[in-house]
DNA sequence: TATTCTTAATAAGTTTTATCGATAGCTTTT
DNA sequence: AAAAGCTATCGATAAAACTTATTAAGAATA
């Protein structure tokens, strides 16, 4: 048994077929096809079904499967602790980010975090959160930004930042006379929320999405923004909340209908989470530092209180 | 980097020596020379520090020799999952039990559990606790029977039964009129007991050991019994304490010196333990049914308190 | 039903690599 | 100073991993 024949076994076991997967490991089908025939006559068992089509995983296969990723990731590590005494930071390295940070954050330290580690080559990626924990689980992202607690057994979290909500609130709406708002006013029939992204607990509901595209030397994504709820809202169609730092760039005319909240005001918990496994810890605690640095001076709020998917929590 | 490579690095680490960790790992001397050395070019690091006699590891060698036998130890793990989907229960397996165990419980199980289980290949060897522990860590040994609790992060148990203490009281004894005795009666001045063990936490202290050889075709070991004890006993040397499965086959003539302890009676804790690593928990899992079902029959007692090397706790 | 496509297995040949025996070179022991 | 103990290096060899080309089997299509 060889990491390399648990490498493909992964890589057939992804795909479901042996040449794609041999594209993907860089060699050709029947190198694939005699390794892991090997790997099944060493342990006398069968690992794929080739009966069926597509192919599929015996029992033993899945387990096995398991068992596999589990010994890759780890063989990673070596290559982590080598870098983390080297002092290096570089490679590749996946991020996910959840569409209502993604163009807010990202410009804020994304500059800042190339110049400072040149060796990394940052792909980044919006996901909704659910597709950001199964990444993380199978190994297709290094770590993500996005509302926590997520209360994932397997999954880390590093909090950012808090991020208090501001109500939106045009002339037209029944609460723009109050100078501050409290979420006892809110009423989610005349308010517009975005589908995905985290949602307050208590009835009142989601945050978040459109779509934008942005391309850069360094790395690649994909990106939506908020400026369509802004403007519905402008219409007359109901109130909206924006997360803190959306109401940065939003222009002078429309910041005069951004309503606060008397505190402690809602805000919601960003954090990086990442596999507990903590592959690539290095570049993961680079991220942090950079973040966590660069949101302190945007954000100065002292007494919120967390809305998660999960659970409400005080914080001050 | 092979998981071949990394057990060549393990072993070279253990034995500070290319020459031994060769005939251990069963190749040539070169091979582990140059297949170390790939390593190392291939990570771009030095594992071993060769200008030292006898060799040593690297600060960086360290952090990857703890990664490395994770790896390997994972890798072992596979075919476990393979033998457990086929039911088979098989192989070598060693088994560490502490010198106050071996004579009385191992003749209890051993016929019993080599004819359920001949595919086993058991090596009992016996050992101090401390000696268990290190051995169970560094993977020398798969599981062990000692006193519990250890409260080792890293070792779980299985309790296999609650052995009762009992008085061995000879006529010149002051507390030979008593019928049954209380822990408040004991004085360790008047008392003989041995040095490895477990020990009464509160002052009374330790049980355990003298030397004997044992050979059979299915397994080996080395033991050790209680009759050294008994005897220095009869002598009028103080009395002493038995774990009850020792009391079992001693002569007639003796017995009548035997004085039980008023309930709650003191009694260890017998475990099977083994790495929180779980590799091979089949044969852990027969182990613990045979001798858990053949104890069962042999202790009765129900009101005991249980005595540990850690803290008193009560059971009932 | 025949034929075309897809996909995994097999075969044959090449390249790479793991290992060995012999030995050189360095250090420690006698 | 010689001997012994160790690791690195060299050259050779057998094993393995991989490639290209081909076959075989099953599914889709004509």
């Amino acid at each position: 048994m060889t990491i390399t024949q648990l490498r493909y076994v992964l890589a057939v076991a992804e795909h479901q077929n042996f040449t794609k997967a041999a594209e993907k490991t860089f060699v050709t089908q029947p190198t694939l096809s005699m390794q892991i025939q090997k790997l099944e006559e060493e342990l006398a068992i069968l690992i794929f079904d080739r009966s069926k089509k597509p192919i599929e995983l015996t029992e033993v296969g899945k387990k096995l499967v398991q068992q596999a990723r589990n010994i890759v990731n780890e063989s990673e590590r070596i290559q982590d602790i080598v870098d983390q005494q080297k002092g290096y930071i570089g490679g590749e390295f996946k991020l996910g980010v959840i569409p209502t940070v993604m163009p807010t954050l990202l410009p804020m330290f994304l500059h800042n975090f190339i110049k400072k580690y040149p060796k990394v080559k940052l792909k980044i990626e919006e996901l909704t959160t659910e597709a950001i924990i199964e990444r993380l689980h199978d190994g297709h992202l290094d770590a993500a930004i996005a509302a926590t607690p997520l209360q994932n057994e397997s999954i880390k979290e590093r909090v950012l930042y808090y991020e208090p909500f501001v109500g939106y609130i045009p002339p037209s709406h029944r609460l723009n006379q109050k100078k501050k708002i409290d979420v006892a006013d809110l009423d989610i029939d005349d308010m517009l929320l975005l589908e995905d992204g985290h949602c307050f607990r208590d009835g009142i509901v989601n945050l978040c999405k459109t779509q934008k595209s942005y391309d850069e030397d360094h790395f690649q994504l994909e990106s939506g923004s908020f400026e369509t709820l802004v403007k519905l809202s402008n219409e007359g169609l109901g109130m909206t909340l924006l997360p803190y730092l959306h109401t940065l760039d939003i222009n002078d005319k429309e910041k005069s209908n951004l309503h606060f909240f008397n505190e402690p005001s809602p805000a919601r918990e960003v954090s990086l989470i990442y596999h507990k496994s903590e592959l690539k810890m290095q570049i993961i605690e680079a991220l942090h530092t950079t973040i966590a640095g660069i949101v302190k001076g945007a954000i100065t709020f002292q007494n919120v209180e967390i809305i998660s998917p999960i659970a409400k929590i005080k914080s001050d």
